[in-house]
DNA sequence: AGATGAGTATTATTATTCAATACTCTGTAT
DNA sequence: ATACAGAGTATTGAATAATAATACTCATCT
């Protein structure tokens, strides 16, 4: 429990500068509460959470946990429901997802291509992009009633083994792809997850010769995940558009005649673009 | 959950505990500055803001600035580009998004209804949420081309004059009615935008007289906007359901045969499980 | 009724944030 | 080229604002 996998981000045990003078150590307890909700969600099923539970997983004192919370409800990021006087997530919080997808210039030209291509098969259309070592999604277009988490945008997931991680990873320079993957927990989602990093490492091989990667049930099961990568104007890949699928809709064979060429035709446009 | 957020004492809205020993003054600093970038956004069209932008927007000092853009770039919520100097926005900031929305049982219960409605007139299905004055959007279909702006979940227009705000307020109490309305600057979006005290009021009966409102663009320009409340198991307004569509493809007449029976059934039926 | 545990309020202490300042860099004008 | 202006960065002493201890209140269960 104390010990939390992968939810840590990377870089924080790189250069972790917490004892500088320039670092406000308040800030950043303030933002380990918010990120406790998140753990608690997908850890122990909690919609809400007590202030004892908090400063738990926060791993604060009854009374730090009291100011945070308190400020954070202040604030509008938390709320507090006077009966049980337990805290969850508000509204407020969707501002800064708006905040970030506005600054980001692949969001907007994407867009449009994206919602394009969802008509074409009536499918899900997804961007992600790396942060650390998983990617999150950046820009949703629902079609298919998949599993609920898997259709909210900033969901996070292990490049290793997504799609769109995948392709990525297979078209960064050699060093990086290599930090990152020395930085990932082969955990497995499901039985069919590859795990093994001599098969990861030829997993990659190929999305970088074919140009695309399509996994199968490697996050969710009958799932069939196609991506292909985009590049900005310097030929670094920044995201990737994934697409995906499941069974027994549509098959391994379908996938590959249909999903693929509309994946790679779609992020092809909006490299274009870039 | 069912509970409203911001009913708390209205008093205490106005004047925040700013004074209090129990509220974090560095944290609302922090968040200052996030927010900053809002604004910069919407006001001056940036994407990114150099340190003494940063400072003069937050009104912080120099040194202020330059202790929490270091922070939040250490967090990963801000990145800086190493050649230009300046701050915009990270990928780390759709965590809150994503922890938010899997907080909320109405965009679970609504997402899949939502998906299915979206399909009927290929059109963009919304779920709205009321945040002091504001509605937030927290689910979005996308399926028209509409401006990118208004396909991105966490944007926030004022409730006033937004149908999903219009039908949620039409069907609060009336003191917290009155309080938001008081709240709300009537600004003008368009040339179309209802901004008269009295004239809003109207629409507001007339929204729960019919159960459903339509806004001739009073956001965007040729947008006809339907939308529909959603209702918690106490029967209090806790969302809504909102369906836009474009003229000339679309006319009033249209709208009110299609898209008003579907968004009112599609929003009861989401009333009906929560 | 009493005990337990959670949440809330208060306060003295000092660690942490703060703001002033000096320094370094980058780009522009002379 | 050189000097200058403006922006960003680094350092530091001072004191404010955050802290943690503690006492109090309230609910729940035995």
């Amino acid at each position: 429990m104390a010990e939390d996998p992968e939810a840590k981000d990377p870089r924080a045990k790189e250069a972790p500068n917490r004892t500088d003078t320039l670092f406000v150590g308040s800030l950043e307890k303030g933002f380990r509460v918010l990120r406790v909700f998140r753990t608690a969600q997908r850890d122990l099923g909690l919609r809400d959470l007590s202030l004892t539970e908090i400063a738990k997983l926060a791993e604060l004192d009854k009374s730090a946990a009291q100011r945070f919370t308190n400020t954070l409800v202040n604030l509008g990021y938390l709320t507090k429901n006077p009966r049980t006087r337990r805290y969850s997530p508000a509204i407020g919080l969707a501002d800064f997802y708006y905040t970030y997808v506005l600054s980001n210039r692949i969001a907007e030209i994407a867009m449009p291509r994206m919602i394009e291509a969802s008509k074409k098969f009536d499918t899900t259309v997804n961007l992600c992009e790396l942060s650390g070592s998983d990617i999150v999604y950046t820009i949703r277009i629902p079609h298919e009633k998949a599993r609920y988490e898997a259709t909210v945008p900033g969901r996070r997931v292990p490049a290793f083994c997504a799609a769109g991680g995948v392709v990525i990873l297979a078209n960064l320079p050699a060093s990086e792809r290599d930090r990152i993957l020395a930085a990932s927990s082969f955990r497995a989602y499901t039985d069919h997850t590859v795990t093994d990093p001599a098969a990861v490492g030829k997993r990659i091989e190929t999305a970088r010769a074919r140009g695309f990667d399509i996994g199968e049930s490697q996050i969710i099961i009958h799932e069939l995940s196609t991506a292909a990568p985009v590049f900005n104007s310097e030929g670094r890949a920044v995201a990737a558009l994934q697409i995906p699928v499941y069974k027994p809709d549509w098959t391994l064979e379908r996938t590959q005649e249909k999903i693929v060429p509309l994946a790679i035709e779609t992020a092809r446009a909006i490299s274009y673009s870039l």
